[in-house]
DNA sequence: TATTGTTATACTCTATAACTATA
DNA sequence: TATAGTTATAGAGTATAACAATA
């Protein structure tokens, strides 16, 4: 019989799980809220600066246009967010928080705080630090900020 | 303005854009092979025992028992595992690998081992290992091998 | 009555590609 | 022709709940 490696032995397969444990944590804390954590995540992202073509934030999140424009959909839907023209150029849009997201958006972070800390409690702060460095070489390393889609 | 804490200040973000990266590199690998990392990950769960039970692969791999029977619905029209009853319980079934199952495996593993080899390679040694440590034990504490679901 | 497994339904996320309108 | 954005379609994953057969 084949020697084969064990799942385990893929450290890709050990983050997937640690991965997938806080996701779904999280996502159940926002779905009290009644948003998503990929909602979440484009919410934020209109916190900083608001009027942001869907195509910019698209490759900020790394998802397609038509994501994006599905997950504005819903958004829209939800009263969270709106979606203007961009009067210099007709073709393009641009998304910003509405009132009722620009509220909202303190109360979700405050979940993904608690959220956070909660999950990474069984951690000392130094393996917490040491975590979180490894993670950003990763990231800066295989330049994960905006893996332009599409 | 409230003080909203930024998206990567939350170490689970972090996390979450490392692991799709590392799985979406591995589904692309796999998808050559004809399968996805989830059926991997079952086929590779029965490749060292055969004839387990899908409650059981269900507990395992952290999965409901619908969300098991329509992946192995999956595998079997793939002709990569078999399923048949148990005799001594009548309402209950195995899952096994086939022929093709069994030589498939080894191919996937290795597909695996190189993808995860090259996604880490940007760490040091000692990095790498460090990191492995500490998902091990946000694995371990939080006692993530088998989230039993449903 | 409880358990095993399947099936039905539905929603999110993702991707590809066709489409509309502007440029 | 190229670009911005939307829309259509489809597949994968997940969850809940209803269901049939058996215990």
């Amino acid at each position: 019989m084949a020697i084969v490696s064990d799942l385990t032995a893929h450290t890709g397969y050990m983050l997937r799980m640690v991965s997938n444990a806080v996701s779904q944590e999280f996502a159940r804390a926002v779905a009290d809220e009644g948003v998503t954590v990929a909602e979440w995540v484009m919410l934020r992202s209109l916190y900083d600066n608001s009027a942001v073509a869907p195509s910019a934030l698209a490759s900020k999140m790394g998802m397609t246009r038509g994501a994006i424009s599905k997950l504005a959909d819903r958004l829209l839907e939800k009263e969270l967010i709106e979606r203007t023209g961009n009067p210099d150029d007709k073709r393009g849009h641009r998304l910003s928080l509405s009132d009722a997201g620009v509220e909202k958006v303190p109360v979700l972070a405050r979940l993904a705080d608690e959220n956070d800390a909660a999950f990474f409690a069984v951690l000392s702060r130094k393996e917490h630090e040491g975590l979180r460095r490894l993670l950003h070489a990763l990231i800066d390393k295989h330049r994960l900020s905006g893996i332009p889609v599409d």
